[in-house]
DNA sequence: TCGTAACGACTACAAACGTAGTCAATTGGG
DNA sequence: CCCAATTGACTACGTTTGTAGTCGTTACGA
């Protein structure tokens, strides 16, 4: 199941917003992306050919959900891109994003949250 | 500098062995990645002109170097990941890594030393 | 009621990508 | 000393991706 990033715009509206139909994707990602709403239509029709989004009908028009769960694909995307990015560590994934943006304080105790429960 | 996938495997080679030409290039991914010369060459051509690697000549044939740092490009990727992925946060990437590969002992030792020195 | 706007289905099309092939020059090994 | 193998330069080509356009239909608002 390959997403691309375009794609990806509109399974971030979707996981947010399961259930709206083309138009309403196009809001959900106004600002963010200003899309022509053919463009919009064109990604969600490649989605459903890849079964990454399911369709139901709503008078004269399809409402669209994900197919896939957004975690799942999250995880398999950061593993692939761990693996050929870093060779599959991780820790220097960190190392990176802490050096580079400064993870907040937030995601600092995230993380040691996190570790205490994998060192269990 | 956009480096695609295959782009990144070339360059892997050549951060690990700057300074050789094509054919070592070939050897340096074989078993890896099998692919015929000329598509090696192909992708060190496009990677030239994209201004990722230098050249040098050597006799009749041209040795490379990356023009980049591998550690620049990692951090920069992984900025760009975590913000398509997750929202720019990076909490619940480790999160999905240490769930689906599992994090080695060393890897979270590593995050450990890591937590320790960003709470300074 | 009538035309304009929105919808789905289909088509378009250039750039990027993956994966090589051709050609002409050159050089190292037998 | 000569030929097969290697090299760079250029070309090829099908697929994927980003970004829309066309067409025929339909439904709502004036």
């Amino acid at each position: 199941m390959q997403i691309t990033p375009a794609e990806l715009e509109i399974m971030n509206v979707l996981w947010d917003n399961p259930g709206i139909g083309a138009s309403e994707i196009a809001d959900g990602l106004k600002d963010d992306k200003s899309w022509n709403i053919r463009t919009i239509k064109t990604l969600v029709g490649r989605l459903v050919e890849k079964g990454a989004l399911t369709t139901e009908p709503d008078g004269r028009r399809y409402l669209y959900r994900p197919a896939i769960k957004r975690g799942d694909y999250q995880k398999k995307a950061a593993k692939q891109f761990v693996d050929r990015m870093f060779g599959g560590r991780a820790a220097p994934l960190v190392a990176h994003l802490a050096d580079s943006r400064g993870l907040t304080p937030e995601d600092i105790a995230d993380l040691e949250a996190l570790l205490g429960e994998l060192k269990k």
